[in-house]
DNA sequence: CTCTATGGATCAAGAGAACTCATCCATGAA
DNA sequence: TTCATGGATGAGTTCTCTTGATCCATAGAG
């Protein structure tokens, strides 16, 4: 062990401690240590410094010269690392940094983190997106919000949605065909990115597993925000998660003709490195997901 | 181990070079520990700040915010100690404090101490008397001059010289009986504390174990500087150790009159802890006392 | 002046932290 | 592509540090 390499960082911890008390007992309890420890560390220190820094009087200790110019120093060197060390805490405490797609970001978050902050006013959050697949290894972030299967080697995950998906269009448009009464009633439509498989999935569900909307596969990339304002604007029908859009249903905007939801498998996920799930600031946003999301499952 | 209790020292110390340096290797090498250590030091800190302080990107690793925040602080408390103690070192380096009995320092110290002051400009010299053993657990001292069989444990003693004694007068008190030819002269004159047991070694020694010199046994407690002063002023003849008395001879004013040597078994010793026997000041001291005294063993 | 309480030192033994070795992985450079 | 660099990981081992029991010296009380 060539950790005491340059001077027994522990014994100075003690010896700090027994000097500011002037005995090696009560320095002991202080740090939750055997008297017999702080003896032990204590002498280890005069040797590696080649100096006693105490005398040993029978019933008290005094320092010696040395240790007389020892202590306050070390008592100042540890009170700036401890300072450090607190300050650090509360200040990182203080902000989370979320990394989300930006989906979920734009649809969700937007309108339910001013409930969290306002309920935790002592935490800032920064928000940031990206479509990868974050590594907290690499990058600075405190949780992540992902979509997959929940299965991440080192993370604690939490489900926050099924990925469901409906197709969904303006009432005007339904109404040019006299509403949209079954599947079928969709193929009278535009369809917006028939090549989404999403489509696929949803019409084999619901019965009808051979239709062909023609159109190449295309990943969804961000490209469901553009998708749901195709739908607003009445450009014609998209896929889409109802869970997402509940305020344009609500204002009359969009419809979700059926109650038929597929799911291609992948959920949304709350996610954060398995060591930090007693962070408070994680704490808390895991607690505020839990509550806001009725869909969160642990 | 409760040692870890307030946060990982050696995990502080660990993360200060790594910091520094912005890499696990180099912080290895540093601190002669494997790059494995390091990463392990590293982590453990994170795990008891619960916060990433190092980005870990593929050929390189950076700071987090929190870990730029935390390095200063640390750097600079690190700088403190390892000065406080260098300072110590240095300082505490500088002053030899030496205990000897009265008679040694008087008759043998006071003239060849300006010597090792000369040879060690850098050793300041403080000199203190005392009759008892010393222990350095209690007293603060660096080396100590005592009598006694060199059996001290934890104590590292050389022997200095044999606590020889014989006869020793003035000549001019020698010259009022013709000269001392023979031991028998000797009682023509004043004993000067006939009681110091030391007489009746000497004269069995000297082959005539059946001399009553008269007087009770009495200690010898700081008195052979005057019994000393006493000879040389012509009071009578005293039991002396010639190896104090070499000047006085020199200088006419004293003479042995025999070469027998007595000992009682006590000699005379260098004594300093066991432990600090690698000390700067204490070696250069026991150095100087090798080449100063003829018969000095280690 | 003896008796008790306090504060440390010492010793042996055991736990567990911290280290090393070997191996693996990802990436930037040649 | 292949190589070199820098870290992570896992298993195994060393050895520091802690504990618990016991001893010792002294200050203060009775």
């Amino acid at each position: 062990m060539k950790m005491s390499k340059q001077f027994p960082l522990n014994a100075l911890r003690v010896f700090e401690s027994a000097a500011r008390q002037m005995s090696f007992t009560k320095a002991g309890e202080e740090l939750g240590l055997t008297q017999t420890a702080v003896s032990y560390q204590i002498k280890l220190l005069e040797d590696t410094i080649g100096e006693p820094l105490f005398l040993r009087r029978p019933r008290q200790v005094t320092l010696t010269e040395a240790g007389e110019r020892l202590a306050p120093r070390i008592t100042e060197a540890f009170g700036i690392m401890s300072e450090a060390i607190t300050n650090l805490r509360d200040t990182s405490e203080g902000t989370l940094i979320i990394h989300s797609t930006a989906t979920f970001a734009a649809r969700w978050l937007a309108r339910h983190l001013g409930t969290f902050q306002l309920e935790n006013p002592g935490i800032a959050v920064r928000l940031e997106t990206s479509h990868e697949m974050i590594d907290f290894a690499r990058t600075e972030a405190d949780v992540a919000i992902r979509t997959g299967k929940g299965d991440w080697p080192g993370l604690r995950s939490h489900s926050l949605m099924k990925s469901h998906f409906s197709p969904m269009l303006s009432p005007e448009l339904a109404a040019t065909i006299g509403g949209v009464k079954t599947p079928e009633d969709l193929l009278k439509l535009r369809i917006i990115d028939p090549g989404d498989p999403w489509w696929r999935i949803w019409f084999t569900a619901a019965g009808m597993p051979d239709v062909d909307l023609g159109g190449r596969p295309s990943s969804k990339f961000g490209a469901q925000a553009f998708e749901a304002a195709a739908a607003i604007a009445g450009h014609g029908v998209a896929i889409l998660k109802p869970e997402f859009y509940t305020d344009d249903v609500a204002l009359g905007r969009l419809i979700q003709p059926f109650d038929l939801l597929s799911d291609d498998g992948t959920d949304y996920w709350l996610v954060y490195p398995q060591t930090r799930r007693n962070s408070r600031k994680i704490r808390a946003f895991r607690d505020f997901m839990r509550k806001t999301m009725p869909t969160f499952r642990d």
